[in-house]
Order: structure tokens, then C-alpha cells, then sequence
DNA sequence: GTGATGTTTGACATTGATGTCAAATATGAA
DNA sequence: TTCATATTTGACATCAATGTCAAACATCAC
């Protein structure tokens, strides 16, 4: 059992991302990631460092996993069906039963926002990568004409991304999608009243 | 400087408060919490037991400062006022120079959720509380004719609750109200457009 | 003043987590 | 087959934090 590497990196990162993730960075031990991830703690720190450079890599890994899906969704063309997506790909996270509630960016950011600036520059850039996808979409958008010429679209995607993170927080709170599902309902009203006829029948 | 409490227990409770809120839970000791307090660690064990009992008498002073603040402004008559307030409300908390970034609320609910039912079932509850305030607002506007009949009320208030976390959030990773300010002025328009006669000029 | 009460204070025991290290050992190359 | 390389493994040192305790001592009531 020596001599080469005996466990897959991507199963052991997936176990790191997910007991971080459920139980937050200062109250997850080596020990729990050893376990969780089936190898012995020594490894781990022989193969990554210590326990901060792991974290570095979960966020890495869910920021590729996660963040890249929700942006990926807002290529669609039409914004609202756009919003609809990028919604719903937070939706699909948060349904899934493997994963804890809430979201790894938010959770790192708001526990260790004060101590450490690594960390938060790194969910920062993640944030303004979604921020600017959304401001793209949006822009897009105007110039297609399906939204008002003198649309605020750096503002409005600050809004959506906000209220993503809002839903991951409501999430972790309730413990229930449907919170969830209502935000995006109402978000969308946003650019749908504005755009579209109001449907107010 | 024994026999009768030295410390004045609000100026105690206040300093721990903004070190839990600033650090977190795991990661605020009681050394620091003594140290920001003005007073020895033995007496804040002798005074209040542990540190968890320490971290829900700051939860209680936050919910009684902050969220009681929240809905009392969800008193207006107007609705658009009234959510005006609100966020408003969140804005001076994050305005205030004293104050560190986010909301201790939702970082603890981020931070402790897996672990701890007994912290995560305090927040819901604040949650609960907020949200019913809203609900009945909108209720009153409703009743009002400021708003449709139809409107679902209780999605609305979970939107406008989750937006309001949604700001906690991108105020601690931005260290900036401008997203904040983005976020209150579009959610504003999720009642504003429906309601009032359409501004496209 | 005197005793009872309750607070302060610093020291202490305990626990648990992090990170290091050297020995054991399996693999791949020569 | 043999050597070199890299990983595993468990033990270990270190450090830091929590919570406890007893003694010292100031205040209040009588």
C-alpha cells in the first residue's frame, strides 16, 4: 500500500468539498477529512499541505463544478428564460441529496470573511465571474431590445447574484426548497414585468 | 474590585456580540472575548456559563437590536415605504463604522447550521418572525388595493427576507454597500411595477 | 463592625487538534 | 534483481483552548 499514490483525487477532494461544506472550516478536524475521504491523515498532508491549502482546493473544485454551471445557463438568449436557468441550477444544487444545505462560497466567506483576506479575494472573484456573466447576459439583452436601452445592468446583476446568495442562505436556514422557489419566482418579475405584457390575469 | 459585578453588562455583551460577529463562532476565543469585553475569562464563565450560552445572549441582543428594527419600519403605511425602511434599516446597520461586514445572524446560521439545531432553530425563528412581519404588511397592502388580490404574500415576504440575507452576504464579500444599495433599489421594483403605472421614460 | 454573599483572579487539569517525522513498504526504472 | 523514489502509517511533540476550582476579597445587610 505504499509507493504510489493509493486513492483517486477526485474522490478525496469531493469528501473534503462536502464535509467543509457541511460543517464550515474551523469546525471540520483533519481527522474528519481523513475519514470522510477514506484515507489516513497523514496523507493528506503529505499530498496538500495543511488543512487551509484543502480548503483552497474544495472552493476551487466547487467554483469549477458549481459556479461554472450556473453561468453556463445564463448563455441562453433569451434573459428570462437566462434567469430561469441560472436559477435553476442553484435549484438542482440545493435538491440534490448528497449535498449539505446552503453553499460553500457563501459559508467560507461569512465564517472566515474578518481573518483571512485569501479567502474572501478568492470567493470574491468568484462572485464579480458571476457578476460580470450576468452583467454580459443582461447587456446582451438591451441590445437585442428585450430590455430598456437605459437599463442599470451592472446593478441588476448585482441583484440577481444577491439574491442567489440569499437563496443559499434561506436554504441552510429553513432547510426547505420552497423558500427558495419563491425568491426566484419573484426575482424574475424584475426584467419579466418590465419587458413582456404584465400578465395580471 | 470583588464581591459585586464589576462589569456593566451591556458594554460586556456588546463587545462580545461584534467579536463573534467580526470572527465567528469557532474561531472568537474566550481570551478574545474577555479581552474585548474588559474583563477576565473566569467571569465571563462565572456570569454566563460557556461560550455557546455567551454566543445566544448575542444572538438575542442582535435580534432584539437589528431585526426588531427591521420590522418596525415594516410599519409604514405605504408598502413601498415600508420596504424603503427595511432595507433601509439593513443599510444604517452596515453603514455604521463600528460594525464589522455581513449580519451575525446569518453567519452563524452559515458557520454552525450542521451542527448545532439548537443555533440554527434561533435564527429560523428570527427568520420566522421577520418574515410574518413582512407578510403582514403585504397583507395590508393588499387589503389596501396597493396591491393585487391575487398576490402570493408569503412568497413575497420569504423573497424579501431572502434578498435582505442576500445583501448580509454581499456586504461581508464586497466590503462595500454599493452592491447592497443595487440590490434594495431592483428588489423595490418587484412591487413597484405591479402596483404603479409603468416608468419607461 | 461583622458575617454572609457573591465576584474576581490566576492557576490548573484536561482535552483535542495541528503539523512533523521516521520507519515501513510497495511500485517503477535500470 | 536491485536500487531509487514516493507514499503510507502510526507515533509524537507542540500548542492552544475550554472549562474548573479554590483562595482572595470587596460589598451589603444587620
Amino acid at each position: 500500500m505504499a509507493g504510489v499514490r493509493q486513492f483517486d483525487e477526485d474522490q478525496v477532494l469531493d469528501a473534503v468539498m462536502h464535509a467543509f461544506w457541511a460543517k464550515g472550516y474551523a469546525d471540520t478536524t483533519m481527522a474528519e477529512l481523513a475519514a470522510a475521504a477514506g484515507v489516513q491523515r497523514g496523507s493528506l498532508y503529505h499530498a496538500y499541505g495543511d488543512k487551509e491549502a484543502l480548503l483552497l482546493r474544495a472552493l476551487d473544485r466547487y467554483g469549477k463544478q458549481y459556479g461554472t454551471a450556473a453561468r453556463r445557463a445564463l448563455a441562453a438568449p433569451d434573459p428570462q428564460r437566462a434567469l430561469e436557468g441560472f436559477f435553476e441550477s442553484h435549484l438542482a444544487r440545493m435538491a440534490e441529496p448528497a449535498n449539505p444545505a446552503g453553499c460553500l462560497m457563501c459559508q467560507t466567506a461569512m465564517e472566515c470573511g474578518d481573518r483571512d483576506p485569501t479567502l474572501t479575494a478568492v470567493v470574491r472573484k468568484q462572485f464579480l465571474c458571476t457578476e460580470a456573466a450576468l452583467k454580459e447576459m443582461l447587456d446582451r439583452a438591451v441590445a437585442g431590445g428585450s430590455l430598456p436601452e437605459d437599463t442599470d445592468t451592472r446593478g441588476l446583476a448585482r441583484f440577481f447574484l444577491g439574491v442567489s446568495r440569499g437563496m443559499a442562505v434561506m436554504h441552510r436556514v429553513y432547510g426547505d426548497l420552497a423558500p427558495v422557489q419563491d425568491m426566484a419566482r419573484s426575482a424574475l418579475k424584475v426584467i419579466g414585468t418590465s419587458t413582456g405584457p404584465a400578465d395580471s390575469g
